[in-house]
RNA sequence: GGUCCCAUCGUCUAGUCUGGCCUAGGACGGAGCCCUCUCAAGGCUCAGACACGGGUUCAAAUCCCGUUGGGACCA
C-alpha cells in the first residue's frame, strides 16, 4: 500500500471539544503507525458561522495536546475554485444537473410524503429537465446512483449496506454558488490523496451519499472509518450541559495533555488491561482492531485519575514550571517565582501524589508558597489549645538548638520533645505543629513541610501557634 | 416517520471474529481492612455485568433470528 493519509477536519465555529480531540487522535495515531501522514483541514465553508477565532482555537488546542499535522492548516473557503471545477465536470458528465425547484416548492413536496409517509426524498422533478442554461436560482444536483447497493467496507464498523434506491439527488452547489458539505469533503479527501477516512460515526449515513461522487469523479474511494461517539452521563451526546467541553478548558483545570490524551484514547481503545500508556506505546500499539463499535460516556472521575498518575509520575522539574500559572488565582504567582529551582521541585515531590490536578497542586502549596500562614478556624480551635502550649514551646527551643534543619535532625528533635511527655504519641504532637505551620489539618509529612518552610519561619509559625494556643478557652 | 449504527459490572473495558481454558478478568468510582504524624499514595478484601426471548450446538457472553433499549443521520 502506499501512503497513508488521513485528516481532521473540524469545521472552526466554536472551540476544540473533547470529542474533536478524540477523532484528530485516533486519526494521528494510524498516521504515526503507519509513518503516514496527518493533515489538518479547516472546513470554513459555512461563513456565517465560521471565525479567525475559532481557527485560532483549534490549532492552539491541537498543539497544546501534542497531536502535530504534517500538512496545512488547508482552508475550504481558499479552494472554492476547486469545488466548482469538480461540479462542472459532473455537470458535463451529466451526472449532476440544474434544479430550479425552489425552497417552497420542495418543502411542500417533502410534507406532502411525509403525510403519505413515503420516503422523504427529492423526487428527481429537474432529473430530466436538462436545463442547460439555468439563470439565477438554481442548484446543482448528483445523479445519485438509484439501483443496487453501496456497501462500506468500514475499518471499524465492519461491512455496512446502504440501499441505494433511497439515496436523494442530493444538491452539491447551492444557488449561491457554495459547495454543500457532502461535495466539498469528497473533493477535498479525493484531491488531498486522503486514503483513510477516520471520523464521527454521525457521518456514517453520508458515506453512502459520498462514495457515489467520488466514483463519478473518476477518484478512487478512501477507506472509512467512524467512530463512535462520546457522550454523557446521561448517555446523550456530550454537549455543555455535561461540563467543560473544551480542550483548553481541561488545560485551565490543570490537567496534563498526556493525560488527557490517555484518557480519550481509553475511551474506545483497549490494549488488555492496559491503562497507562506513552505515547510511543501508543503508536507501537494503536489498531482500529481494538477499537470499541459503541459509544462511550465521558467520565470525568477517571479523567481526574488518569491525570493524577501523570502528576505522580511526572518529572518534578517540568511539573515545578507547569505549576506556577496556577498561583495566579491567588495572587502568588511572582512569590513562587521567587523560590529556587531545587526549592520548587522538593515542593513538587512533597505535594506530586496529593493533587489530582496542577489546579489541586498550587493549592496544596500555598502555605509554603506564601510568607504568612492563614488558620483554618476549625484547625486551630482543635488542635491549638492550652494543653499543648508547653509542648509547642520546648520544641520551639528545640528547634532554635538544632545543628541543622535536615529531616533527620528534625525527627530527632521531636522524638526528644516527646520523650520529655510521658505517654504522649507522635500524632498528639504532630496535628498541632501542623496547623500552626499550615493551617491545615492535612499535609505533607511533618518533616518535609519544616525543610520546605525553613528555620525562620518554622519558628515564627510555632511562635504564633503558641500564642494563639495560649489565647484559647482552657 | 424512514435509514443506519450499537448493546459485558454505575462508568471505561478484556473476552466475541477463530464457541469449551469464563463459577466472566482488569480499571475508575463505592464499601471495608492494613500501612501511618495528618492527608494522600500504596497493599489487600468485598459488593457489582454477559438487555430480553427464541434457536443452532455435546457446549453460547461468543454464531443466527426476533424483541426491547440507546444513539446517529435524513428531514
Amino acid at each position: 500500500m502506499s501512503e497513508i493519509r488521513v485528516r481532521f477536519a473540524p469545521s472552526p465555529t466554536g472551540y476544540l471539544h473533547i470529542g474533536g480531540v478524540r477523532t484528530a487522535l485516533f486519526n494521528w495515531l494510524f498516521a504515526r503507525r503507519h509513518g503516514g501522514k496527518f493533515i489538518l483541514r479547516i472546513e470554513d465553508t459555512d461563513q456565517s458561522r465560521s471565525t479567525d477565532e475559532a481557527i485560532r482555537a483549534i490549532l492552539e488546542g491541537m498543539e497544546w495536546v501534542g497531536l502535530n499535522w504534517d500538512e496545512g492548516p488547508l482552508r475550504q473557503t481558499e479552494r472554492m475554485e476547486l469545488y466548482r471545477q469538480h461540479a462542472m465536470q459532473l455537470l458535463e458528465q451529466e451526472r449532476a444537473y440544474w434544479c430550479v425547484c425552489t425552497g417552497e416548492e420542495l418543502e411542500a413536496r417533502r410534507k406532502e410524503a411525509l403525510a403519505k409517509g413515503l420516503p422523504v426524498k427529492y423526487d428527481g422533478r429537474c432529473r430530466s429537465k436538462g436545463i442547460k442554461d439555468p439563470g439565477q436560482e438554481a442548484a446543482l444536483r448528483f445523479r445519485a446512483p438509484q439501483e443496487g447497493q453501496t456497501v462500506v467496507e468500514d475499518l471499524i464498523k465492519g461491512e455496512v449496506t446502504f440501499e441505494n434506491n433511497l439515496l436523494d439527488d442530493l444538491i452539491i452547489l447551492r444557488s449561491n454558488g457554495y459547495p454543500t458539505y457532502n461535495f466539498s469533503v469528497v473533493v477535498d479527501d479525493a484531491q488531498m490523496g486522503i486514503t483513510h477516512v477516520i471520523r464521527g460515526d454521525d457521518h456514517l449515513t453520508n458515506t453512502p451519499r459520498q462514495v457515489p461522487i467520488f466514483q463519478a469523479l473518476g477518484y478512487a474511494v478512501p477507506q472509512f472509518g467512524h467512530l463512535s461517539m462520546i457522550m454523557g452521563a446521561d448517555k446523550s451526546r456530550l454537549s455543555k450541559r455535561h461540563g467543560a467541553t473544551s480542550i483548553m478548558a481541561y488545560k485551565d483545570m490543570g490537567y496534563l495533555p498526556d493525560a488527557m490524551i490517555n484518557y480519550l484514547v481509553r475511551l474506545g481503545w483497549s490494549h488488555g488491561d492496559q491503562e497507562i500508556f506513552s505515547r510511543k506505546e501508543l503508536i507501537e500499539k494503536f489498531s482500529f482492531e481494538h477499537v470499541q463499535k459503541s459509544a462511550a460516556v465521558f467520565n470525568p472521575e477517571k479523567l481526574l485519575w488518569v491525570n493524577a498518575q501523570y502528576i505522580k509520575q511526572g518529572d518534578p522539574k517540568q511539573l515545578a514550571h507547569l505549576v506556577a500559572p496556577f498561583f495566579a488565582a491567588h495572587g502568588l504567582m511572582e512569590a513562587y517565582e521567587k523560590y529556587s529551582e531545587g526549592w520548587k521541585e522538593k515542593l513538587v515531590v512533597a505535594l506530586q501524589e496529593r493533587a489530582q490536578t496542577m489546579a489541586e497542586m498550587a493549592e496544596g502549596a500555598l502555605p509554603y508558597v506564601a510568607e504568612q500562614v492563614i488558620l483554618e478556624e476549625k484547625a486551630a480551635q482543635k488542635f491549638l489549645t492550652q494543653a499543648i502550649v508547653p509542648v509547642l514551646e520546648q520544641l520551639i527551643a528545640k528547634v532554635e538548638g538544632a545543628s541543622d534543619f535536615s529531616k533527620v535532625a528534625l525527627e530527632s528533635v521531636f522524638k526528644e520533645t516527646l520523650e520529655g511527655q510521658p505517654g504522649m504519641k507522635m500524632g498528639q504532637l504532630a496535628q498541632p505543629v501542623r496547623v500552626a505551620l499550615t493551617g491545615r489539618t492535612a499535609s505533607p509529612g511533618i518533616f518535609d513541610v519544616m525543610e520546605l518552610l525553613g528555620r525562620e519561619r518554622v519558628i515564627a509559625r510555632l511562635r504564633q501557634g503558641v500564642a494563639r494556643a495560649s489565647a484559647a478557652h482552657p
